[in-house]
DNA sequence: TTATTCGGAAATTAAAAACA
DNA sequence: GTTTTTAATTTCCGAATAAT
């Protein structure tokens, strides 16, 4: 290798190519170009303490280092909290629900049918079907928010609506609530919905019509009347091919909300009673 | 085919640190 | 003080790209 000339021109240091030294040089005289050495070399060497660039880039490696580790915490937990909690959504929960909803509920909102529900089942494969997962915990969301709802292992309901009791209630159904919205954004439930997805979206829209979340609750009652004319209720030749248990359910849904989306007061404050009062407001739009 | 550009390796240089 | 280490800067090789 040639050894480098002490300084390249302006030309040459400019379009990185070797320099002869001499004036002009040869790369400036082929290329017509005046052969000048205007620029000011910097001063080469450290600048400053040595030892504040070393702690300096320690400082920098560590710092990335917390980063990286905090960045691969939150892809994990963020990968974890969309799937189902494991032990939030109890047997005995369900059961409590399903018997509250059979009994107080279900004639104002006859959109699951017992037979299905009774099915054992449904609970042992619930973690392997977020459609039914997340319509179980709409469910009990929207149940455990009801007066007079008792929590599987609590003492007997009281008539003061405001009691210790209702407090438990209303932060499990919140549990509920938050789990069910979390866990559907691990699915695309708009890709293929069933009767199951609209009912999610349907209790979901309770739920926030009786928290007074008006708003989230026109959302959800409008998700769930979109899901129900892309599956074609609308159309009577829908129903014929389907399982009779079903058609009768997807005809009670329909109807449900198109008597909902008319009907239901828009804006009410949440209250235990506003919450009866929906219910109540279904019964007499039934 | 020739000319030009430019990424980056290697060389150069000087300041800071280590050592006697 | 001298030597070693380190880092800033420069030179220019050679691959890629543009121009003819």
């Amino acid at each position: 290798m040639s050894t480098a000339v002490k300084r390249a021109c302006d030309a040459c240091h400019r379009r990185k190519v070797k320099c002869d030294g001499l004036q002009p040089c040869r790369n400036c005289d082929v290329s017509q170009l005046e052969c000048t050495f205007n620029a000011v070399p910097q001063k080469k060497g450290p600048k400053g303490s040595r030892a504040k660039v070393i702690s300096e880039l320690r400082e920098n490696q560590t710092r990335a280092q917390v980063q990286n580790r905090n960045a691969a915490i939150n892809e994990s937990t963020s990968i974890r909290t969309l799937e189902p909690t494991p032990g939030l959504l109890t047997g005995d929960m369900i059961k409590s629900c399903i018997h509250f909803y059979f009994a107080h509920i279900y004639s104002a909102m006859p959109i699951l049918s017992p037979a299905q529900l009774a099915q054992s089942h449904i609970i042992d494969n619930m973690y392997f079907d977020n459609d039914m997962y997340c319509m179980l915990t709409a469910l009990c969301a929207f149940i455990t928010m009801q007066p007079g709802m008792v929590l599987p292992g609590m003492g007997a309901p009281t008539d003061d609506p405001y009691d210790q009791d209702m407090g438990a209630c209303m932060v499990t159904s919140s549990s509920f609530l938050n789990e069910t919205e979390r866990v559907r954004k691990n699915y695309e439930y708009t890709q293929k919905p069933t009767l199951n997805t609209i009912c999610t979206s349907y209790l979901l829209f309770a739920c926030y019509y009786g928290l007074g979340m008006h708003p989230r609750a026109w959302f959800y009652l409008r998700e769930a009347t979109t899901l129900a004319h892309l599956e074609g209720l609308g159309k009577e030749d829908t129903y014929a091919n389907m399982d009779p248990v079903d058609a009768l359910r997807a005809r009670r849904l329909y109807w449900l909300l198109f008597v909902a989306e008319r009907y239901v007061p828009a804006v009410q404050p949440f209250t235990p009673e506003a919450n009866c009062h929906f219910t109540q407001s279904l019964r007499v739009a039934g």
